[in-house]
This record gives C-alpha cells, sequence and structure tokens, in this order.
DNA sequence: GATGAATGAGGGTTCATTCAT
DNA sequence: AATGAATGAACCCTCATTCAT
C-alpha cells in the first residue's frame, strides 16, 4: 500500500489521520509529555485502532511529530488569515500575541515545538529532518510569517530600513519567545498551583504589563533610527 | 544505608556520585537525550557498577536530574565568585555572557536545563519537585544571581530605580535566555552542519553582533529613565 | 579460613551465628517470608556486618535453613528435658501440645518447618539436604522424640503393644500436627483479622475444645486393644 | 483492553489463559517451586510470548495463584459431579481419598495450595486475598464439600447428629489433610528416592494401610454416639 | 576478624510494531 | 480497510555475593 503520510497535502487528510492529529494535540494540552505518550493513548484517545495508525505512519515519532507540525502550520495559517487583515505592523505583532496567548491559555503545543528544535530525543531529530525536508521556500514557517511581517512593516515605512531583515526577524521571533515562554510559563504557574504543585520561578508582574513592556520594546526598538 | 543523595553539601559528594555526575555530563554534551538516556550507559562511562548507582540514587530519573541541578548549581557557584570581582554592572553582564558562550561551546546542558522547567516529562516533574524541595532563599539558583545583579546595579546608581526588582530581574533572564537561545542554536547549528544534518533555521547574523545588540538594549533599557 | 557452620557442636556456637539466627527466627515470628527474606534484613537484624555472614555460611539459603534448624532442635532439646519429668504418656502428649501453643503464639516457625519438609524450593531441598546429612541416629528430630515417647508408653504398659511403633509414631505425629496445623491457624486468623486481612476458613470451635479433642482421639486409639 | 482475568466464568476462558494455567500446572507437578517459577518458564511452557501473559494477568503472582485456583475449583468441580453418585458417606470419603491419591500421584498441586493458605509470601497473600473476594457462599471452596458430605450425612442418618456441623466438618478436613499430606509425603519420598535425594522421614507404613486406618478413624468418630 | 561498598547477572514488566482475521 | 491480540526486545531495578580496607 501507498503510505499516505500526513503531510499530503493539507487539504485533503484522511480522517483517521485528522483524529489522530486532533488526539495527540489534545493529550498534549491535557499535560501529557510527548517523550512517553504511548501509541496505544494516541488511538484510544483517536477512537481507532492501533494497528490503523501504522496504515499512515511508521513509527510513534511520526505521528506525534507530523501532528505537532500540523498543529503548527495550522496556527500559521489561521494567523497568516488574520494578520494581513490589521492594518499596521503594531497590531500585526499583537495579533501574534493574542495568538500566543489563546495557544497558552489551550497547552504546551507550542512549548513542545520549541524545545523540538533542539531537543536532542529522537523526536526532536526527526522534526527537524522534516522540517528541512519539506521546506519549500519556507512556506510553512512561523519564521517564515516573522520574515514578511519585517518585510511588510519596512516597506510601509513603519519601521527602520537600516537593520538587514533577516536580523530583525531574529530579534522579533527572540521577543516574542520570550513573551511565550513568560506566558506559557504564566499559565502554566496557575495551573500546577491549582492542582498543588509549587512552582519556583515568581511571576509577580502581570501577563499584560509584560505584554505592554514587550510591544514596547519591540516597537520602540525598531523605529528607533 | 543512609542514602547519600547527590544533594549533601557539594564540597563532600562521594567520587563515585561525582563520577556519575561527570558521565551524564559529558553524554548531553555529546550529544545524548536525557529523555532516553540509559542507566547502563551512564554507569558504563562512570567505569561503575550498574548496581552501584542505586546506592546513591533510587531512579534513573534522580541520577540525570541532581547531575543537571549539579552541574547547574557548579556554574551558579563559579559564576558568583568571579561575578562581583567585576567592577561595572555592564562588565557583569557581559560575564553573565561569556559563561553562557563557554556553555553553549561545550554542550546542551543549559538547553536540558532550561527545557526541564516545563517539560511534562517525569524528569521535568522531579525537576521542579526537587528545586522546590531545596531551594533555601533561592541560594543556589541563576535567578537569584540575577536578581542580586540587578540590586547591585540599582544600589550603586548604575541602573534605574523606577521599576521593581522582580520585574528587571526577569528582563534580564529573559534577554539572557534569548541570548542563549540564539548561541547554543547557533553552535548546534555549527555542529550538526559539521554532522551532515541539515538546520532549518538561519542564523545569518554573527554571534557577537547578536551579543553586542543584547548587551545594548539592557544598557539601554536598564538606564533610561 | 575452615569455615565454621552453624552446625558445628550446638554448645559453643560463634555469638554471631546465634545472632543471626535469632535475628532469622524474629523475622519470621513478625511475619517475614522465608522465601524472600533478605540477607541484608538478617544482618542488620542481627546487628552485623553483611560480609560477616558469609564467613559462617556460604549462601542465604544456608543461614536461613540451619536458624530453623536449630530453632527445631533447640525446641526438642527443651521438649526433651521437660517431657521425662512428665508422669504418664497422657501428660507428655499435652505437654507437647503446650509447647505447640507457645510456638504458635510466638510465631510461624514450626509452619516454616512444616512446609520446608516438601517444599520445591531451594530452601526446601536444602533443609531435606541437610537433615539427612546431619541425621545421626535420628538424635535431632521431634519424630525421634515422639518415636521414644510412644516406646516408652509401650513399656509402661500404658498403651497398645500390637501395632508397630513407627505406626503409631506417625499416627502421633499426624495428630499433632493436624493441632499444630489448626492451632497456628487460629492464631493467624486472629492475628491478620487484627491486622484487617480478612481469612476465609471458618474456625468456629475454640483452640480448647479441638485440643481435648485430639487428645481425647490419641488416647482413645492407643488405648484400644 | 479490558483485562480478562482468569477469574471470569471457567467455561469461557480465553485459550490462551488455559494454557497458561496448564504450564503452571505442568510445571509444579514437574517439581517447580512457585516461590521461583519465572514468568519466560511459564509462557515458553505455554508455547506464548511472555508480553502475552501480561494482556490477562498484571504480574507473575497473579498468574500462578489463579492457575492454583484454578486448578482447585476444577478439582472439586470434578469431585462434587462424582461425589452426590455414591451412595453412602463412608463411600464419598473413599472417593476423596481417591481424588487426593490420584492428585498425589500427579504431583504437588495440593500441597501448594495447602501450603498457601498460611505462607506469608506475596503469592499465599494473594491467594489468601482472592480467596475472600471471589467466595459467595462458599461455592467454590473444598472445605464447602467437606460440609456438605457432612450435612448430606447426618441427613441420611449414616452419621452422629450430636456435634455441630462446622465441627465434624473440620475434622473431616483435619483426617483428610493428615490423609493428603501422608500420600503426598509417600509419593514424594518415592519421586525423589528414584531421582537420588534421600528423604529423612521413614514411610514404612503402605499408603492403603494408613488409608485404612484414617478411614475407620472418621466412620468410628463420626458413628460413635 | 569484620565490614559494607561495589558488582552484575537476572527477571519482571512495558510497549512499539506486526499480521492474521 | 481496519483491527487488536500477540510478540519479544529492551530496560530498570534488586540483591546475593565478593573483596579491599
Amino acid at each position: 500500500m501507498a503510505k499516505i503520510t500526513g503531510r499530503e497535502s493539507a487539504g485533503q487528510l484522511p480522517p483517521k489521520v485528522v483524529r489522530l492529529y486532533g488526539a495527540v494535540i489534545e493529550l498534549i494540552e491535557e499535560g501529557a509529555d510527548i517523550g512517553s505518550m504511548k501509541v496505544s493513548q494516541i488511538t484510544e484517545r483517536a477512537g481507532i485502532g492501533k494497528g490503523t495508525a501504522y496504515d499512515y505512519f511508521d513509527t510513534r515519532e511520526e505521528i506525534i511529530v507530523y501532528a505537532l507540525m500540523f498543529f503548527m502550520e495550522e496556527a500559521a495559517r489561521n494567523l497568516e488569515q488574520e494578520i494581513w487583515e490589521k492594518e499596521t505592523f503594531s497590531r500585526r505583532i499583537e495579533l501574534f500575541m493574542d495568538s500566543i496567548d489563546r495557544q497558552a491559555e489551550k497547552g504546551a503545543c507550542l512549548l513542545c515545538l520549541v524545545n523540538l528544535v533542539f531537543e536532542a530525543s529522537d523526536l526532536g531529530q526527526l522534526f527537524r529532518k522534516l522540517l528541512n525536508e519539506h521546506r519549500k521556500e519556507e512556506a510553512c514557517l512561523l519564521s517564515s510569517l516573522e520574515r514578511r511581517i519585517v518585510e511588510k512593516g519596512i516597506a510601509d515605512g513603519e519601521i527602520r530600513k537600516d537593520l538587514p531583515v533577516a536580523y530583525m526577524a531574529y530579534i522579533l521571533m527572540a521577543k516574542i519567545v520570550a513573551y511565550a515562554l513568560y506566558t506559557v510559563h504564566h499559565q502554566a504557574v496557575d495551573k500546577k498551583s491549582a492542582q498543588g504543585e509549587a512552582i519556583f520561578l515568581k511571576t509577580e508582574i502581570p501577563c499584560e504589563e509584560f505584554r505592554r513592556y514587550i510591544l514596547g520594546g519591540i516597537l520602540e526598538e525598531f523605529q528607533a533610527e
């Protein structure tokens, strides 16, 4: 049988694949750890047979990584659609942060993805491998979106022209990652506190304030000449 | 036998524990994944019997997490000693970044630690549990060092007084984490490229430049009134 | 070193051996299982080093089996001393049962011994092997005592002469074992009930009544012509 | 999968469970020790994969104890069917003893069961726990059969009415256990002698004679007024 | 002699993957 | 196509035994 991976044109994913992806995301959002997530857990949650998963994927790692990539691309697609409706660079950054807020509220998928970028685990290695293989003109990546936001900002004369785009895109990513970390962290602390698990890092600063601060920093830095 | 955990005053760690810690660190630096690191791998590298590890630790997870915490504290202790020899706030931040450079060159321990802060894995859970249990006045944490650097900077009149210390310490941490991520990333790309593994993120910006940029950003932000 | 086993002339057992034996007996009486009793448990209880036990015994099995045999012989010796002070066959049987009562109150050593006679375990095999090797004119066995009680009864004209001694000794043993089982059982039920563990066998008959019944049965059977 | 324990209605035991039970029984009958019987031994003998055993049972202990309980119940069921075909109390007791003879010839399962009743081992504890949990109106136990034999004997006017049923049932059990012990013992001696292992207890009395003696004792005792 | 730290063989258990139905 | 029962490799952990001190 020609194996139909989850990568085949996103619009026509087989329904079972969609349910597998959904199951992985759900489990992560419920606090499961991708490193020890079991195939039986996933297929059970997806409501399909264990063997069926292997009609679409070759290994446990593939299921999880493709699910996360699908999640990422969907988020990027959704963001892509909304982001160009916004009028200004500043509004676009805010939307980016809104999106992170929503993700962080829902769970840890974003964090998983960020961690996979450098993790030495099988999952991390596969993630990077696939990302490289399937990258076509960076079409699918959030980083691409960030780059285009910067380009658009420059083209519209909203932000400075004297720094390389790649440079600015990286800074934007770093700042947004910092925001994401803080937000995810904040959410995690709240959740874990609710469950009675103490967490050592202090988070006295409200998310909103930190958000304003980060946004202010980006604008100041990108608008300064 | 009263089990001697690796937490007992660092100066008198049993030699086998030191070798176990060293083995874990070495393996991480060679690219091993802590989630799938085997006890036999660790003890073999440490040159001791498998059972011996269980004279000092109760589980595989403990060995790894204590090793990383020991690494972290040692790094903090080393930094602590050097950092107050520096005359200015700015020099202290630079030393911090030097230290990160050194760590990043050596390997992925720092990254492991950063990831453990929120990972849902057993390792992550144990890490947070131990960190909470053993935290006494935050004496052992890098975050404490960052806070004290900020306090000293304020006391010396080098940085602004109008923001809460906790706030500034967090920002400092975020910026340094951003730097650490970038540096670790850069190193990882170089290493992985050398090993033939492509990596998708572009890193055209030299580390030094990014470093200057981050440092400049901290100073500007902390000195502005 | 000439290994000094616990079997060497009973009067001069090295003090460490005595403590090892005592530890095994204690642990059994506290409900430990000889099949899974650990050497470290025994030596710890005996208050001696683990290695020291191996100066006197070659294996874990030896320690336990010798301890039980020592216990058995001591019980037989004690009984031996008292039993001939009794005037009649009937009084001697009663003393036998008293002794069982005392043992049953203290614990499960008697039961362990009874089980070892046929158990397929390493312990059982070693027990039978040693019993055979060391048996000299059956000097050390309870069964010998039973035989002599029967012989004395016949000699004194208290019991019938028309059955073979071996036969009557076996019947005596069987009846006493039945009594021992019931008593041990009764004690066990009481203990386990106190600990909340239900036990399925009904024990409505008081020990005393069963005792009277067994004694009556022996006398009737042995006196009948 | 809903775990299917070996307890589910005996008629529809999954074939693998039947084979596991058979393997345990076989091994015991070949002289294996249940305390040290390995899962791999059992599954190998059963001709199934090691992991498969864990689809039906949670632990090694469960496999063994359920196997023995199944054996016990099957023996009781078989006996149950035959026993009421016999016309008299005396014939029923003889059948009981025949059954024991057959078991004793086959092996040590009966002995294992008897020992488990009071053993402190994990196996013993589990055995008692399960026996209590699953006992419904004592439907499945040999002891129930003994009680009903007594009741029937009384109802038919074959045995005395002046003793409590529970009392007589216990005496019956004790006598039959004595017979079982002797028989098993005798068989064991023969087997072990054949294997060159000496056995210390004398068994000069032929089984048949002891059997006649025990049966006579029961009848005399139960018929006497 | 006495110790207990060190060892490593061994076994219970898990779970990714397969394949007959 | 879909299933889930079956598999067995892999790995954590225990503990009897040794031996340097």
